[in-house]
DNA sequence: GTCTATATGTCGATAGAC
DNA sequence: GTCTATCGACATATAGAC
């Protein structure tokens, strides 16, 4: 290790990939445990447990409660913002249906497969100190500027109806995949099927459930 | 007032009204505040504060915090369900679409006309204890299976697509609806509006949104 | 970087006066 | 029915040893 070597030279960040791993720890469990119990409800000497240290350590990787939530927070925006983009180029040359499916399964992987911080800004954020909801804000705006935009572009190239509400299509969207984090149980149900499942009552409602399949009326 | 007769007879309720009026006001208060802030973070000095009282005569009325809270969830899933029934009632003679607003329009107005138990109910109950949420579930399930009965009504006089998935459906529609708790401005929007637009969405999708307004095919 | 020890405050809940 | 007074537990946060 790099370190070994340190004795004599200044290494550049001694410690640092310790430190880094120690709040990495951190941040992973308290967010499944803010996911779990709330904010309110989970106390520093939970988490430091829960981390395999005791309360008092936890000052050294974060100033306050307050801001290991808004670390948390933040985190649980950039995994959506990344699962977007990856989105994005990987469905660049399809038809608006399953460009929409596309990123409707990637905010699905956000809240289900990349750690508890998504799911944890979903269920924490109404709630949260106003300080850590003010100082959030701006980073959620983005990321819901991008599913507008998408949705306009949709728009634009005649692939939505013209007179689609977006503004309220995109909020019971969020909602409809939002919720997941109550009932959805990843163990049972695979996220590409409910991926589809959520875009095609999305996309086409619930009385041409099965239009896009069979084209021709159906009795 | 008749406790002034009191002094003779027995009167068969003493004090019964006054103690149901106070039992009211805090629980008006107390989902008020378990809404707004999360119940974790609402003392119960903060609740008999907005109550007009001290903290030591909630135990008059309640035996515990978590007693308050049952007792608050409850009521959240009554104002649903009485809702649910007059909106039955109301459009027994309807088509399937307009049977569909009308509850959608009685399960907004739960939650943001006839007080805060059913918004409370909404949020809070995920983190709720789980003595708390155990106590509840079934009246919980009791409401869900009223709408489940109602899809599967329509479903079976073929007003809804044969292979609809309902039990999904259903949690997307609740989803939808129940973020609105985070976002709908009762000031600003109507709810009939809103309720029309969010079953327009459920029932016709996105990419048909103007299909039942105008039949024939549009450009 | 993590520990122990502790300061300081607030929590839910109870007891008893009125 | 509501009050005051108070208990013990637990909260966040800090200080200093190692």
């Amino acid at each position: 290790m790099a370190s070994e070597l340190g004795a004599v030279t200044t290494p550049i960040d001694p410690a640092g990939a310790e430190a880094r791993e120690g709040r990495r720890r951190i941040l992973d469990r308290a967010a499944g445990l803010f996911l779990e119990r709330g904010y309110a409800a989970t106390s520093l000497r939970h988490i430091a447990a829960a981390a395999g240290m005791k309360a008092g350590s936890l000052y050294y990787h974060f100033s306050s409660k307050e801001a290991l939530l808004e670390a948390i927070l933040l985190r649980g925006i950039e995994v959506m913002v990344d699962a977007f983009h990856q989105a994005s180029a990987a469905s660049r040359d399809l038809d608006g249906r399953a460009r929409v499916v596309a990123h409707v399964r990637a905010h699905l992987a956000a809240l289900f497969e990349n750690g508890p911080y998504t799911a944890a800004h979903v269920t924490t954020f109404r709630t949260a100190p106003s300080a850590v909801r003010a100082a959030i804000v701006p980073a959620r705006d983005a990321y819901e500027a991008l599913w507008t935009g998408l949705l306009e572009e949709l728009a634009a190239r005649g692939e939505l109806a013209a007179d689609a509400p977006i503004g309220l299509s995109r909020l019971v969207l969020f909602g409809a995949m939002n919720s997941a984090v109550e009932w959805f149980d990843t163990g049972r149900g695979s996220l590409d099927a409910f991926a589809l499942a959520i875009t095609r009552q999305f996309w086409s409602g619930l009385a041409d459930a099965n239009a896009l399949r069979s084209p021709e009326r159906s009795g």
